[in-house]
DNA sequence: CGTTCCATGTAAGGCGTTACATGATTAC
DNA sequence: GTAATCATGTAACGCCTTACATGGAACG
């Protein structure tokens, strides 16, 4: 996961190590954040697998390696985006692609939200079943806990589709055909 | 953190690594949930610590291990449960106390919960503030990703601030001084 | 009599963290 | 001059998953 989140943003610009940490506590961290013990070794991995290539320059009198993402890179990136990600009930994994959704079409972006819906009514519906027989034996901080998953699928659905019709918008706006 | 849950789930009766596996997949799956691979490798060990003992018995035909709680297991439990347990903003980890907060006191739960609103509410500070500088550079996806990140801590508090007047509430009545 | 479910366990490996080690530059 | 910040990296370890291995019981 790491590894593609890390191309994603070198999708845009040439970055460090410490930049790449710096750029996710600014953006990312509320859903995905990395230690520099992880983010070093998976851009060497990168780096040997030839999907960024370093420069090493000294900038402000700082020396800085400068990670720059390579055709097969974007390829590798590009095939992870377009390809379907587990979907996780401990974890709001789902909003990690989002963050990149730039770069699919607006095909694939209604795609995947459609299917993220599915997924995501589909264990709400579980919930809502485990609600019925849980309520006489579970107590008020199980019913509770329960309460939170209900309300917290309810929000990714309710923000999946509120994202679907404002895409829909903004590619009719841009193509000025509905991505059609 | 699955040993703490294992031996939440033992504090009430004794169950095998086959029954935990079943009880969480129908309690606490959408937001813990382990495997056997790990399962049966952390009743081994609570195991070897003293915190559990097994029973050979065959029920129905069937070999079965059942753990029962010692009460070092409890005081481990009870320890953990008490204690600070770090605010994770990548996982819903704060649903997993709450489902064991009948083996807390009301006191201590109010100064949990309360806890837990602060934390959310300085996120939801950051997430705020970082809406501002960002509404320019960032795009929809990235918007609408942080438009999740506000409207989760939100339900997180709104949750919290829920639970800690229902919890007020039921002590009354239980109590009749509101765990004065 | 084969498949599904019950039931326990191990081995290898993935993916991440914390703590450590190093050193330059900047700010006070 | 010393503390904080910038910057890179390694080593040890934690904690979990997947895949595998095994075997009995129940269902049709």
């Amino acid at each position: 996961m790491l590894e593609y989140i890390i191309l994603g943003f070198l999708m845009d610009r040439e970055l460090s190590g410490y930049d790449l940490k710096q750029t996710m506590a600014s953006s990312t961290s509320y859903f995905f954040d990395a230690s520099f013990g992880s983010i070093y070794p998976a851009l060497k991995k990168l780096e040997t697998r030839g999907d960024v290539r370093a420069t090493e320059v000294v900038d402000g009198g700082k020396f800085k390696k400068l990670y720059a993402i390579q055709a097969t890179g974007r390829e590798t990136f590009r095939a992870w985006l377009a390809g379907p990600i587990p979907f996780s009930r401990t974890k709001p994994d789902h909003l990690i692609p989002v963050f990149f959704y730039r770069f699919l079409s607006p095909e694939e972006r209604k795609e995947r939200l459609e299917k993220l819906i599915s997924e995501a009514q589909a264990v709400l519906g579980e919930l809502a079943a485990q609600e019925e027989d849980v309520a006489c034996k579970a107590d008020l901080y199980q019913h509770s806990a329960l309460a939170f998953g209900l309300q917290y699928y309810r929000l990714v659905i309710d923000w999946c589709r509120r994202l679907l019709q404002e895409d829909a918008v903004t590619s009719y706006i841009e193509t000025g055909d509905g991505g059609q």
